[in-house]
RNA sequence: GGUUCCGUAGCUCAGCUGGAUAGAGCAACGCCCUUCUAAGGCGUGGGUCGAGCGUUCGAAUCGCUCCGGAAUCACCA
């Protein structure tokens, strides 16, 4: 039983005695004691006073000393104003210790055959473009978010819909047959999708300057967007692509298949994963046949113009469109269809959709036309929305060129952190290949950690050169932190300690360290509260703070050369556990945690 | 205009199921490497928690109003 449940349960009998009051488990507000003040955990009593019908600071005392009498693992308590402090007996906190040591995987729960299947949808990228800073945050929350559900004991699909199809693509398609020259990734030595994107910018280009030349010829500029031959000429190409045309599939099949390679490259640097992909050319035309269904049901309308709509001004929203005049359809059609195979494919619980806030209302949408149609989970879908990432000097824009390359700001942080690592780091030992892996691993989780400690909710300020000046709050001072409680533990196996003996119960113990141990010990409740939240950021900003009070303590204690050897043990067995929650808190963040640094 | 989200130190962010004196990191300044990794530690300065009203024993936290910013309201995805 847990320690709080135990003072809890007390403090019920305490006021059922004193005042012959019931009281639920919710009224008792229990916390842990603040900062600079004497105890381990605090009971506010001041909604306790109805039921007392005495000052707060008498009410405190009377509760305070019951328990203190009636439950051993109380050895003091302190009544400030309206807060009752407990003092936990000196060992209470070492037996806690003891207990974290033993456990293998603490605060992790393992899936079981009745945990609740979740679907997490994230990346969702466009195959006419490489993957840029907001697609790093998505793919960061989402892989993280699949770790911290996992780890609560969901069992998770981790799932990718890849936008393969639609005029975008054909445009990229058409500048590459015209001005490409038959280049490939290979005969350019560039990736894939950065190959597609540039084609695709080069369309724009073209397509541009096709305009302004028709304008200049008197046409207006709405036709003479219209009506620029490479316009039509796209259009062409995706009404050839939708008939099956051969020789546009096989070039849409060769274009893409570059695309994916370039993908993977990058997730993998990512260290993000996908259980099962799905593309919406093979989607959308379940979607196109369940609205069909739809409307023949009468769940949906047509206009004059053939195009079908549902309406939902009845549920506070918009009417909505599902497919164009011509029969196409359009992305909210292609979410139907995705969602209606996946769940053909998979007997899921819950379906999170990790997008952008922009598309919040899409998904309020999709929640209620999903239900609409039948499916029942479809009311409980979850829109994992995050804020945009912006730059110092303002927002992103492709227009102005302004966007930052994903593979290219890896390339700028690995850099960085190799130049940082030889500086620093310890030559004499690792040799050049060793000191790159780690400058990697250092270079992902500053990069890792900068994205997800903030809340997902807001709008964030990436800045490039905070985030690689390692100090303070970052990545690389928690893996720091984890490297030199490794290299401690390397020593203290050099000289023969044995950190698995028992620790003795009577050590006197400093404030710092059993602060260190209570924080240990939340971090199954932390890891709860993230996966209640689906908010990385709550691991994150955990994970610090016990990497910060770990340096306090480290830097006030000397253990290897502390001659009482149960305390040497103590602080060993003590940073050996910090090290391991760490690493796992790193792991649910998919931070790697390096032995050495 | 409707809807949703955000506003906390000079900057970047925690804290928000109401609780004690609102916290970190960066930046600035001053200390600490003959001592387990100084990518570190200690200290100083820095706040009308956007504003007002309300609820409460108690409000950064809850409610209302206003101010400021963002997203969205596409036959784009």
């Amino acid at each position: 039983m847990k320690l709080e449940d135990k003072i809890t349960e007390s403090v019920i009998a305490a006021v059922k005695a004193l005042y012959g009051a019931d009281v639920e488990n919710a009224q008792i507000q229990l916390q842990k004691t603040k900062k600079d003040i004497q105890g381990d955990f605090t009971l506010v009593v001041f909604p306790l006073l109805k039921i007392s019908c005495k000052s707060p600071e008498q009410t405190a005392a009377e509760i305070g000393n019951y328990v203190k009498e009636h439950l051993v693992e109380v050895s003091d308590i302190f009544v400030i104003k309206g807060f009752l402090n407990f003092v936990l007996a000196g060992d209470i906190w070492v037996r806690e210790l003891e207990k974290i040591d033993a456990e293998q995987n603490f605060g992790f729960i393992s899936a079981t055959e009745k945990s609740p299947l979740v679907m997490i949808e994230y990346s969702s990228p466009n195959t006419n473009k490489p993957l840029h800073l907001g697609h790093i945050r998505n793919n960061l929350l989402g892989f993280s978010l699949s770790r911290i559900l996992q780890a609560v004991g969901n069992e998770v699909v981790k799932t990718n819909i890849v936008n393969d199809r639609g005029i975008h693509i054909c445009k990229s398609m058409l500048a590459w047959k015209r001005y490409g020259n038959g280049a490939t990734p290979e005969s350019l030595g560039q990736k894939g999708d950065h190959l597609v994107g540039d084609y695709y910018v080069k369309f724009d280009k073209e397509y541009k300057a096709q305009i302004k030349e028709l304008m200049a010829g008197g046409m207006s500029e709405e036709d003479a967007k219209q009506k620029a031959p490479l316009m039509l000429e796209a259009q062409d190409m995706l009404r050839k692509w939708e008939s099956g045309d051969a020789e546009v599939i096989a070039l849409w099949k060769k274009m893409n298949s570059w695309v994916y390679a370039g993908f993977d490259e990058t997730y993998n640097r990512l260290g993000v994963s996908f259980d099962k992909i799905y593309y919406e050319s093979q989607t959308y035309l379940e979607g196109k046949k369940k609205v069909e269904e739809g409307l023949a049901k009468g769940l949906f309308f047509k206009k004059e113009d053939g195009s079908v709509w549902a309406d939902l001004t009845n549920e506070g929203l918009d009417e909505k469109l599902l497919l164009r005049g011509d029969g196409t359809s359009v992305y909210m059609t292609q979410d139907i269809g995705t969602a209606k195979l996946r769940y053909d494919d998979y007997k899921i619980d819950k379906m999170i959709y990790v997008v952008g806030n922009e598309q919040n209302y899409h998904f309020q949408v999709l929640s209620k036309l999903l239900y609409r149609l039948g499916f029942e989970w479809g009311k409980d879908l979850v829109h994992f929305s995050y804020g945009m990432v912006e730059l110092p000097e303002g927002k992103m824009k492709s227009r102005e060129g302004t966007v930052v390359d994903a593979d290219d700001l890896m390339d700028e942080m690995e850099r960085n952190s190799f130049e940082i690592s030889k500086e620093l780091g310890r030559q004499d030992t690792t040799t050049e290949a060793e000191l790159k892996e780690t400058s990697r691993k250092v270079a992902m989780g500053a990069l890792k950690y900068f994205i997800l400690k903030v809340d997902p909710r807001k709008n964030m300020t990436f800045n490039p050169k905070e985030s690689i000046d390692f100090n303070g709050n970052t990545g690389p001072f928690i893996q720091y932190t984890y490297a030199r409680i490794q290299s401690i533990l390397r020593k203290a196996i050099a000289q023969n300690i044995d950190v698995n003996s028992k620790i003795a119960d009577n050590l006197s113990l400093s404030q710092k360290e059993l602060d260190l141990i209570q924080n240990l010990s939340t971090f199954p409740a932390v890891l709860q509260q993230a996966a209640n939240e689906y908010s990385p950021s709550v691991i994150a900003n955990y994970v610090f703070d016990l990497a910060k009070e770990f340096n306090q303590f480290y830097h006030d204690f000397s253990m290897l050369r502390e001659e009482n050897e149960d305390l040497r043990l103590f602080r060993l067995k003590l940073s050996r556990n910090v090290a391991r929650v760490i690493k796992n808190a790193l792991y649910l963040l998919g931070i790697e945690a390096p032995e050495q640094m």
